[in-house]
DNA sequence: AGGAGCGGTGCAAACGTTTGTATGATATTT
DNA sequence: AAATATCATACAAACGTTTGCACCGCTCCT
């Protein structure tokens, strides 16, 4: 491996100088700073990463954690964020925590030995409050996005999950449903109660009483989903807005068991716009939350040393779960 | 941040034994040994693993390189893989290339820089051959999966394609289809050529001639899927086994859109257990990969540093697809 | 009794980079 | 002309760990 030090002694100068001329410092000439790139071209040198991490006390390792990578929200977001931090010539390290407390205060403590540069960061589930947050993480550059919690310093990239929730609870009145239930997700987390909060207005915008008995919480998972569903089915509900895709899926499985017909009898908006969510007969109308731009402004947030709230709209994706009588679409 | 000197000062010692205590290296009293590790924990020591690094030469991250992360297949290998690795104290680094080769061999290269401790690698369909991975990453352990080049050295772990696709086509053959085409993969790459000789094999050994006009090259995507759906109708046939899970949901576009009956009058089944698979209308049919399971075994053998090829069984799950006359279910 | 073997520890040199400070040579000011 | 500023480079000390080698004291052998 050839190093600074080769290159000093090929030019007989000294490493410091082939230091600073390689990291572009202006207090080396520019004939000096074109000599030792040249040398370095033709010598095949490349910095020893390891060496400079330790030297600086950070290295160019950036952590996204998120709750899992096989969502089409976090894999998209994920893939917006690496093509930012790659082109500022940062690395992206990706952990799951799989939902669990204890495997998130793990990966932060890790990222921390570590010393990356910065953590993007989405909590999980079980994650309450953020007491675990900083000490584990030390005195790291922090952004968080979707799952943020607000006491934490540093930049947060969100849906715009009130005006989207609204907007979802909107197009079921619209589309004639009267009792409109949710599943709503888990409420100690911004994102959920958020949309639990767009639900609830939308309602009262057009004069429909909120009516708590149609609130189904932690209801986000597909068997969650199910069985919510038939509970706001015996509650009388005509229409769900479900915070999540995964639990719109679920409430169709008990429709279909109920033999119920969507939309028809019944209208579902889910939340994120998974892929599936296009496939399922009927196909589920979604609130997608662009997560690759979500990706994209999280790492610009982290580049920037930006403080505050960003805020990314949301999409509704009209399908047949909520195209009663056909008026949405064609 | 307190160091080895740290503790070395405390103790009365000096940093090596310190180093040596804390690596459990066996030249070191007992007594000593345990006072160590009494004086770290209470000083609250954790170790540098820059310097760590600089000094072996070496990280304790590995590299884990797929095309994409948002695939069932990819995500759930990489749980498997970072399940183990994590157990062992290693952490994973994990890169997409988006299929492109020369994002794969920058990915490489960046890993090599890092001076990872391995790499558990599936290369993108744009790579035709293995002459880009070695100069790019040096002499780093490698273990391949899924899509291997077979002239690389170290592990490999595939999953049984041949013996999958042969399942399938026997499958679709005792279901009473009987021009049975396939939508092939990439045919330069080990996992789509294994899975047409299957396909042939199966085809052959039940007396059916094998025709090379019923082969349909380079469709994996829904795209290429939709359209070599439409040549295979063209041609008479009545099934299909294909290579892929997003390019038979693509041949079931088609065949919605030419009013073809699924599977009274046409058979599918697919390869990789996506999790759409499950919920289109109707149910798609396909070989699963064991994707968990691969991810464990490419990472015991990096642990191992095993050499040769480990084979992971796959397992038809029978849909509706394929599911004429409901002789398979219920 | 003298030497060999061994268990436990210390010494010091790495690993390759970065950076504060010193140095020497010009250029600029008074 | 002397003092001062400016520029480009050199010097050397870090960063914290690991590890080959040296060393010391002890036991065991012949």
């Amino acid at each position: 491996m050839v190093t600074i030090t080769d290159i000093a002694e090929a030019l007989g100068i000294t490493p410091s100088t082939v230091s600073r001329a390689l990291a572009g410092n202006p207090r080396v000439r520019e004939e000096t700073r074109r000599a030792v790139l040249e040398a370095a071209e033709r010598m095949g040198y490349e910095r020893n990463i390891m060496a400079s991490n330790l030297r600086r006390g950070r290295s160019d390792i950036v952590g996204i954690v998120v709750p899992r990578i096989n969502r089409e929200f976090f894999s998209n977001l994920i893939s917006g964020a690496e093509s930012i931090l790659g082109d500022a010539g940062y690395r992206a390290i990706i952990c799951q925590t799989h939902e669990e407390l204890d495997s998130e205060i793990q990966v932060l403590h890790t990222l921390s030995l570590h010393r990356v540069a910065g953590v993007l960061f989405s909590h999980c589930i079980d994650a309450t409050d953020s007491s675990h947050v900083l000490p584990a993480l030390g005195n790291i550059p922090l952004v968080q996005f979707d799952r943020v919690f607000s006491d934490l310093p540093g930049a947060k990239v969100v849906g715009a999950n009130f005006e989207g929730a609204y907007e979802a609870t909107t197009h079921l009145i619209l589309s004639g449903y009267r009792r409109i239930g949710t599943l709503a997700g888990y409420l100690n987390i911004g994102v959920y109660s958020d949309r639990l909060r767009g639900y609830r207005k939308a309602l009262e915008d057009n004069g429909i009483p909120y009516d708590e008995s149609l609130v189904f919480p932690d209801s986000i998972f597909r068997e969650s989903g199910y069985t919510a569903c038939h509970l706001a089915l015996d509650a009388g509900c005509d229409a769900l807005y479900s915070a999540g895709d995964f639990s719109a899926l679920g409430a169709l499985d008990a429709l279909k068991e109920r033999g119920i017909s969507v939309p028809d009898d019944f209208g579902i908006v889910g939340t994120a716009n998974e892929f599936f969510t296009a496939l399922t007969s009927p196909s589920i109308s979604s609130v997608g939350q662009r997560p690759y731009d979500m990706g994209r402004e999280a790492a610009l947030a982290f580049l920037e040393r930006r403080e505050g709230v960003t805020v990314i709209p949301m999409e509704l994706h009209i399908r047949q779960s909520s195209n009663r009588n056909n008026i949405w679409l064609k």
